[in-house]
DNA sequence: ATAATAAAAGACCTTTTTGTCTTTTAATAG
DNA sequence: CTATTAAAAGACAAAAAGGTCTTTTATTAT
């Protein structure tokens, strides 16, 4: 669904959130390996995020990554709009250049649904909800095991 | 949402499939102006469609893409796996490896109403019922005009 | 048989995505 | 101030997706 970036993104994002739950904030090599994502490629992702303004980092000893709390929280849909841009909420499930309900495809009416109840669930969630979902312990972050 | 080949694929079976409705049989050069894809990719996808046995051809004069009726429709969902894998009907949203609902992600429960839905929608229509709509002119087959 | 037609096969190329690595810059501890 | 630490920057490369083109094979009409 989707691309290797965002994912990585999403769960990088998540696992930097749940330390700063417990007061710390956790390194790329850290990152990388508790969301068994490539290493330098998620210093790039993460690296852009923080360029971007989604993320803040600090250098040196004792740095890391980390989110300011007086920012507003960073829903799914903004961060993937960010990383793969918005064809996924917008875009025609039968490639047509634009989608148009006055002048649909043949599959408009039942994608159309698909795709705002994504649209939904990405703009209802957000890098702290799914931070607490994961603390509570009912939802697992990291596929190493599986 | 899908890829290019697989759009390219649905999109060119489903005007065949509209032109063996008026006793046609259109060729690659028709099919690729008429859906709005590059000529000769759309002619390596027919041409893996066709000894997937999923679309008929014939060569020479006269020749060109027909479906065989005596074949059982082909759905979406077997196109889509056939071009693009099953990733979008099992995979997990979050990026985990396996899609776990006893181990699910924070963002399982919601994810897999969606992919439901998704996987319902491409279960259920098939080339001939998406040319059946787009002969009622209900629906738009070509994207040249957006 | 021959010429014309149209798909099949497959080589080749470009762009995008994904991934790796080295060097530079900034922060902190001592 | 210096050494250490850790992110930033950016070059580089592999793999996958997307796309182009030429040659071969099969069919049909004459
Ligand atoms: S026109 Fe195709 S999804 Fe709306
Ligand atoms: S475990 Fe992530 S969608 Fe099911």
């Amino acid at each position: 669904m989707f691309n290797k970036e965002t994912e990585y993104a999403i769960r990088g994002l998540v696992y930097i959130q749940l330390q700063n739950f417990e007061g710390k904030r956790p390194g790329i090599a850290e990152i990388a390996k508790q969301i068994d994502a490539p290493h330098f490629y998620t210093a790039k992702i993460l690296q852009r995020l923080v360029r971007q303004g989604f993320v803040e980092s600090l250098k040196g000893k004792g740095g890391g990554f980390y989110f300011d709390t007086k920012k507003p929280q960073l829903s799914l849909k903004q961060l993937i709009i960010a990383t793969e841009g918005d064809s996924l909420f917008c875009g025609c499930g039968f490639g047509l250049k634009q989608c148009d309900e006055n002048n649909p495809c043949p599959l408009h009416d039942k994608y159309a649904e698909i795709r705002n109840a994504l649209n939904k669930l990405v703009s209802e969630e957000n890098v702290q909800s799914l931070a607490q979902k994961t603390q509570r312990g009912e939802e697992m972050l990291s596929p190493r095991l599986r």
